[in-house]
DNA sequence: TTCAAATAGTTTAAGTTTGAAATACTCCAT
DNA sequence: ATGGAGTATTTCAAACTTAAACTATTTGAA
């Protein structure tokens, strides 16, 4: 009995975009953690230094909202870089319940050496697509995304 | 600074088309593990029993391979649905290394009552766009996985 | 036949993430 | 000005995952 026949025309549909997207977005994930490895830094660590690099400073807040992850866990990732020399704490004068996070010089070049490495990956990974398609994926997915947001 | 100067034009497509597709992904996972947790069944534990629900009985390392998981880590999932009765392991008499695992009949009705609320669910979460949309996205992303699976 | 290599699964330690409780601080209505 | 509600962050225990070491079994070449 094929699942079209079990769940209807819709449901088959959806099922099955979503499979492929979380193995693409698992086997990605992967495959630049490698890279990532490599540098010292796990995936999540990488994620704070490309944020941060690209956006200047941020509260801790900020960052587990961007990251889609508790403020536990951004604790964490942050004593982990911070003990590494990467970022540094500064609390904030005006509001004294936030923290600021900023890189330090050795972040910054942390990130200079590592993001155009990965970004060079990435490019090389997502190849496979030609320009034209990828807009289209990352419209669908935009698309898709927000409607997810607003839900639940 | 725009990424775009920084990094060129392909670079820019890649990382914002993955950035989209690791936040839709997410939130997804987030969305729909609620509901399954409300059946008292986790996420993974959930995977493996819509795989022997649809697939029927499989070895350990098949069910691995399929969520892409470690087999340590299957051992683990499959403790817990044995403790719940939900999943059994029947040691294969041919090959006595392998163990072939197939679902209980309390699995079976908990596959079938979970996988159909899932199924609407999954209708409902991916409705904002068109069937034609996401037979477009389903594709894209086919294209996408099969080729990073043969990378690295 | 026999033993080394390969395969299937489990165990273990370490790392990550979550959610809830706790702490510290700010804001606002009284 | 003051107390209660709300916000930002940390701490902690529990759950999940991985990688590596280990056990049990099979395979195949000498």
């Amino acid at each position: 009995m094929r699942t079209t026949e079990q769940y209807g025309r819709k449901a088959e549909l959806a099922l099955t975009m979503w499979v492929k997207l979380a193995r693409a977005s698992t086997t990605f994930g992967r495959l630049t953690g490698k890279d990532i490895e490599q540098h010292g830094l796990t995936q999540p660590q990488f994620g704070v230094l490309e944020m941060l690099g690209h956006l200047g400073p941020l509260t801790i807040g900020d960052i587990g909202k961007r990251m889609l992850v508790t403020g536990g866990c951004v604790t964490v990732i942050l004593d982990n870089l911070e003990k590494e020399g990467q970022v540094e704490r500064i609390r904030s004068s005006e509001d004294r319940r936030v923290i600021k996070v900023q890189l330090t010089p050795k972040g910054e070049s942390t990130f200079k050496t590592t993001f155009r490495k990965h970004a060079e990956r990435v490019a090389e990974l997502s190849s496979v697509l030609s320009e034209e398609e990828q807009i289209q994926l990352s419209t669908l997915l935009k698309k898709l995304g927000l409607s997810l947001r607003d839900k639940q």
